[in-house]
DNA sequence: TTAGATGCAAATAGTTTGCATTTGT
DNA sequence: ACAAATGCAAACTATTTGCATCTAA
């Protein structure tokens, strides 16, 4: 690391979980916040060569399982089968409405779940951390 | 088919869909619903194959897409990377709480959403059909 | 009868592994 | 200094495709 960058505060955690900060792991973790999440691997494989060709594509799934197996990313299934689309969680819960025609997606703040967590949390003697809620229909264009 | 067997309302639908009712949609579905979907490609291959080694795997590769795209099952991301886990969408939602240390898979009722759902139509201008609720944390017995 | 679906096997992704080498801390 | 992480390329898995055949409607 030749280069004093800004730590994002996902690399700080990356750190402090006992992780080092390579060339690779910050690249990964650069393009997917610079595109707020919802890409492929294959997606996240052709910007990483981009920026930096000689990262390997085996440092970047490994890059990818690590910040999923650390609730930093979530893989989640958008289309029909096949590749699974990494999402960012940033405070551990994400949000969205696919459109089931054109496969946009529409981000939406607030989710009222809290209050259902709570509850799910008391009655099923569980500790929540985080969620994904996905709503599945038609955007205004394709209804 | 030489059996006179009762169709699942799920058949029913596949066939209003304008779909033949073959002997390899109707097995898919069949172990679908009897393992009340969270079933990877690989699982439900290997089921099949059980019940009648005849039926070919891209056979069942195209039933997942097309319940997919009929939004009878729902492909959705569990534990780190690779495989996806199909899970039936009864009236067209599914939730649970997937335990991020041991895996399990905790179901409930009732998530309380439809309030949330109708704000979003309203003010989004959307029309949705669908959603997937997964919770993330630590079970009972691991927390 | 016939469009739609199938099974097969080969082709194509997509992901992981082993290992010698490099690099953060 | 040295455990941790890397890049490479080969091995593996998982999924898709093309096509002749079959079958539900």
């Amino acid at each position: 690391m030749s280069e004093i960058e800004e730590l994002s505060p996902r690399a700080v955690r990356l750190r402090e979980a006992g992780h080092k900060l390579t060339n690779a792991r910050l690249t990964v973790l650069n393009v997917l916040e610079n595109h707020d999440g919802h890409l492929t691997s294959a997606e996240v494989l052709e910007q990483v060569d981009q920026i930096d060709p000689s990262i390997g594509r085996a440092s970047v799934f490994r890059t990818l399982d690590l910040l999923t197996s650390l609730s930093i990313i979530r893989p989640t299934y958008m289309n029909s089968s096949m590749t699974p689309t990494y999402v960012l969680m940033p405070d551990g819960h994400h949000h969205h409405i696919v459109c089931t025609n054109c496969n946009r997606i529409i981000e939406f703040e607030n989710c009222g779940l809290s209050a259902i967590a709570a509850e799910l949390e008391e009655r099923l003697h569980v500790k929540l951390t985080g969620h994904l809620l996905e709503f599945y229909g038609l955007c205004d264009k394709c209804s």
